[in-house]
RNA sequence: GGAGAGGUGUCCGAGUGGUCGAAGGAGGCGGUCUUGAAAACCGUUGAAUCGCAAGAUUCCGGGGGUUCGAAUCCCCCCUUCUCCGCCA
């Protein structure tokens, strides 16, 4: 959410910002039900204090006939408050719906788009593999070498769930660990997060875990969701916290599940690993200084940057454009890493996104800072995926297929998987 | 899952239905004293909302209820601890 007490003073420009994004909200009917609300909490607010007055009077000795009238008095009140109080509810519950939809500022540098062609190149790194063979997707190589069994699953499990069998299982074991040891030199405190987290936090973090549009398995008379991104739960911990600025900034590192119901999604740019149910992810999240999140975005979508080059895996980076970005994200950069079997040819896909959500996330969580004045304000809040496995898992098959069917493991990931090659044999 | 005991401010901890945003400690901050520090003493020390402001309202795990008035009484839920059961 963004900071509502600024909405007169900002309306053309939040207008506008909302207008970039392709969002159809109306700021002026959110100042409408602001300015009901006000009024009604003045109301109650001196009713309220008629009543404590009231009570106040019955504190000393009475004759019957004053404390009769003055209970009677009560009585009046208390009828008086009440009815005010659900009208107050009622334009308080609509007043926070209508603003939760209003979305972050977004940084000036950000491109302006409607949608991800609109995103901006920002760079390249590594050469895209050219095959003197033809090039197999993840999926045709997953069968062959018998390291990804869609079949099996869609029988138990249904549709986009998928085991992972023999070295698939410990390439996805090494890439978790692999990102963890790079995150441990980067000052990241490791957690492994509960894989369900309640609908409030859910919101916070900017999710919507109800309706038929949500991506969440909301987990049925629970008021609980499946998450589908360790963001939630390393935001959830530290909500309804003030911080001194000497514990800023905080770096935090999760491995989770990841589930996600993706309805609709389909289309060869969707096949196999790439967009699915379930997947593990081990994801960056930091709380920061407000001077400070710029910085650390850089920072993170270096560290991303570090794994992938490590893993020898060619990639480009996108500044994500307006319409493109999400209610919450300020700002936000993707790495798309080349995938031989994507598309015709091979095609760029995502594997990571970092976004610095400034305080928008952290005025729903309650996450503050006193600064050394003593004066309190949000912090700001980032994230960024260090590793989506699944996803990782793809570009590592694709990139790295051989004529003979084998796939070569990069030298980073040698010690943790205990081979440098995956064949039909060594599986 | 069953039985019992708790959940109060930064922390510990008291609290009779009205005088309680809340005793008393500790810690923090400011001051006196001191060459400096410690000790002692004095003062101060939560957040949110509405309001131009003065100020007002709200918050004692969460949500309902009783009452003219609730931290205090009743109900539901969450959570922590102890014991029993079950279990990887």
């Amino acid at each position: 959410m963004i900071d509502l007490r600024i909405l007169q003073q900002q309306k053309a420009q939040i207008q506008q910002n909302i207008d970039n994004r392709f969002m159809n909200v109306s700021v002026d009917t959110v100042i409408a039900l602001q300015e009901q609300r006000s009024t009604l909490i003045q109301e109650v607010d001196a009713l309220r204090k008629q009543r404590n007055d009231n009570a106040k009077k019955m504190k000393s000795r009475l004759s019957t006939e004053e404390r009769t009238a003055l209970i009677e008095e009560g009585k009046q009140l208390k009828r008086d408050i009440a009815d005010k109080e659900e009208l107050l509810r009622r334009v308080e519950s609509s007043y926070l719906t209508e603003a939760k939809r209003i979305p972050n500022f977004a940084h000036p540098d950000a491109p302006v788009g409607k949608e991800d062609k609109d995103n901006l190149e920002i760079r390249t790194w590594g050469t895209v593999p050219s095959f003197s063979f033809t090039a197999k997707d993840h999926v045709e190589i997953g069968q062959d070498l018998d390291l990804i069994d869609f079949d099996t699953a869609a029988k138990v499990s249904g549709a986009k769930f998928y085991y992972l069998k023999n070295a698939a299982v410990l390439l996805e074991l090494a890439l978790e660990r692999y990102a963890l040891d790079i995150l441990r030199t980067h000052g990241f405190t490791l957690t492994i997060t509960p894989d369900i987290a309640k609908e409030e936090v859910l919101e916070g973090i900017g999710f919507n875990p109800r309706g038929t549009e949500s991506n969440i398995y909301a987990l049925e008379g629970t008021g609980t969701c499946l998450v589908g991104t360790a963001e939630i739960t390393l935001g959830g911990y530290h909500a309804d916290t003030i911080f001194s600025t000497d514990q800023l900034p905080i770096r935090m590192a999760g491995l989770s599940h990841c589930f996600r119901k993706e309805a609709g999604a389909a289309g060869q740019y969707s096949k196999g690993l790439y967009r699915v149910h379930q997947f593990s992810k081990v994801e960056m999240f930091v709380y920061a200084l407000p001077e400070d999140s710029d910085r650390i975005h850089e920072e993170l979508l270096g560290i991303e940057e570090e794994i992938f080059q490590g893993l020898q895996i060619p990639y480009r980076i996108v500044d994500t454009c307006t319409g493109d970005l999400g209610a919450p994200a300020y700002r936000k950069f993707d790495i798309e890493a080349w995938m031989p079997g994507r598309g015709d040819g091979g095609a760029w896909g995502e594997v990571t996104s970092t976004s610095n959500c400034t305080d928008y996330q952290a005025r729903r969580l309650q996450v503050r800072f006193k600064d050394d004045q003593g004066a309190i304000h949000y912090v700001h809040l980032l994230n960024g995926t260090a590793i989506a496995v699944s996803r990782a898992i793809v570009a590592i098959l694709e990139n790295f297929q051989q004529e003979d069917g084998s796939i070569t493991i990069p030298a980073a990931l040698q010690p943790y998987m205990g081979m440098d090659r995956i064949t039909r044999e060594s599986r």
